[in-house]
DNA sequence: TGTAACCGTGCAACCGGTTGTACGTCAATG
DNA sequence: CATTGACGTACAACCGGTTGCACGGTTACA
């Protein structure tokens, strides 16, 4: 680039190759200046109406399109949110991911994806080197520090999913109440003795869980046996399946579907069967209405926690910088029974 | 912004607010000139090596980092590729998506997401759009017109997945290698009439998977049954059951994994136990190692296919516009036994 | 000692928009 | 009829980098 004097003042006329059109093309056409352009575009309003249709007809002739990036610069304003999961192979986030871009198209806006492979190391490297070029960010179930989250909070607007910091917006799956339902669905069943798969030490959903978990036991005067944070994967379940049946418990509620899936492959080779011999629930509700037999499972609304994370967002970029109080949203879950729970053997 | 004359001549000294330091600060401290600074960071061989060290100190000192979006106006590359995906909850995509961001950063680049909601119109719009921000395109599994797709590839470099349009580069994920496999898998168990249980009509690789099967079927002697061409998913698959059974086939191959399961629901909800009632076989290994039984299915390679386009775009991009002949990468697939196909009752 | 070649850095134009202010025009007002 | 104000548009600085060329200083060689 950087063109240079020596060269023929710029071929003013009719495009000659295939270049996108800039402004200065169509206030040549249009026989405005450049800034008559722009505010056609931006700002119609204070322009004369049969201005504003010349510039429209000859930005129209020539395929212009205003330059984004150029916009950037300029505004500051880049038109691009970025979400950061840690894992997107985990289906748990696909819908998240989906339902957050729908909403930030909605918005007029793009999403990129960041995948930080649960390692906070990059989700912090990732979170830094984006700052500059998107207007904010969703974190979701974020594996960094909250003094790393505060630091990028500092730069960009930032809207959490699933990790409970104050001061920072954020949106939270309550799953407590969803556990809370399952275990009385499950006392109801006559299980005295229920077990707690967990997931990953460092999640705040894993926490809510096991808390809800406890306090519900206690109340229903059922044995609760909490077995030990797990990554929540398929294998993980079907290995932990011979420490459940040792437990002595009837029935297991797993961090995630994936858990508990491999829980009912573990408990399935044993010669124990799912719902007869043992309960099974899981959590998320991702997959749990895709296999068989159908899983008990608490939903999670990821959906609508991955919207409503882009409209906190995006609500908070046209209003300005505007602390907006500290938003913190609750969604509510609730048990879905289905095919892998029944009255105890 | 467009500071004005009358504002005081820009507070040259240290930083008053959070604002990310400029080249021009850091030109300032290091005592040079801000196209010094510049080729300090992208072509620093042409500097005095001590030159280099005092502007990379001063740099660090500020916390200075190239803003990529005044990079992006100034030299035409972004840094960002984009990946457009029919639906990014369709659990075939999600590996691809995050072994595509994987090699990206390891490319130096961040990707883009778009979800086309399956809708070619959808899909067509959010390319263009995001057109003037990207370096270019992963078209996955494409539902736009071979015409449309040319139009783009004329403007950014596309490479496209599952999708066989000679003249853009494309990787192909060829199941039809598994399906023969699986045919001649379910040959040997004394399968003697096998169905197919049809994909979207206009997608790439159920037209490929229908030709395997069918040739298969002829080869072997096998009676085929084909099923019509279906959404994709699991409740779609459990009201094909009935039609299944009454087709008097004693085993199925399904277009994917979603299909497979809800086939494995209805049959059971039919008291036909699987497999030793009836040979279920999917495509794609998505979740076929997640449920139980582990699902038979032909594995589908997804996250290759992305890190092998991200590659080729890449490649691209930094060999120039070298049109690099004709690329067309196929990806072999084969059949996974697991615990879903049996000899015939 | 004069000159040529070379090396390193600064200058300034440029990427494609945005926006505060100045200025010219025309109608309304005194 | 001169003055004022409103209105619409042009001008030019600016966002933060990149890059071709010019220019000044060294060094090497004649």
């Amino acid at each position: 680039m950087g063109r240079l004097r020596p060269m023929p003042p710029r071929a003013t006329g009719s495009e000659s190759g295939n270049a996108a059109p800039t402004i200065t093309n169509v206030a040549k056409l249009a026989g405005v200046s450049r800034s008559t352009v722009s505010r056609a575009f931006s700002n119609p309003r204070v322009l004369r109406p049969d201005t504003v249709n010349r510039v429209q007809e000859a930005a129209r002739e020539l395929g212009y399109v205003p330059n984004p990036v150029a916009q950037a610069l300029s505004t500051g304003r880049h038109g691009l949110l970025a979400a950061i999961v840690p894992d997107i192979a985990n289906p748990f986030f696909p819908p998240l991911i989906g339902s957050a871009a729908e909403r930030a198209e909605a918005a007029g806006m793009a999403l990129l994806l960041g995948n930080s492979a649960e390692d906070p190391a990059r989700e912090d490297m990732l979170t830094g080197k984006l700052a500059l070029q998107v207007d904010g960010f969703i974190l979701a179930a974020s594996r960094m520090t909250n003094a790393q989250i505060g630091e990028h909070a500092k730069r960009r607007p930032i809207v959490l999913v699933n990790r409970d910091l104050p001061g920072i917006p954020r949106v939270l799956i309550d799953t407590s109440v969803g556990v809370t339902q399952a275990m009385e669905h499950l006392a109801q069943l006559q299980h005295r003795q229920v077990a707690y798969l967990g997931g990953p030490t460092r999640s705040w959903a894993n926490t809510q869980r096991k808390k809800a978990f406890r306090r519900a036991c206690e109340r229903l005067g059922v044995k609760p046996v909490i077995l030990p944070g797990l990554i929540p994967s398929y294998d993980a379940g079907r290995q932990a399946a011979s420490g459940l049946l040792e437990s002595g418990a009837t029935a297991v509620i797993a961090f995630d579907d994936l858990l508990a899936q491999g829980v009912m492959a573990g408990l399935t080779e044993r010669q124990v069967s799912v719902p007869q011999d043992f309960s099974v629930v899981g959590c998320d509700d991702v997959m749990a209405a895709q296999t068989y037999p159908p899983l008990t499972t608490v939903s999670a609304r990821a959906a609508e926690a991955g919207a409503t994370a882009v409209d906190l967002l995006a609500q908070r970029l046209i209003a300005g910088t505007s602390a907006a109080a500290d938003v913190r949203v609750l969604l509510d879950t609730s048990l879905v029974v289905r095919a892998t729970t029944a009255q105890r053997a």
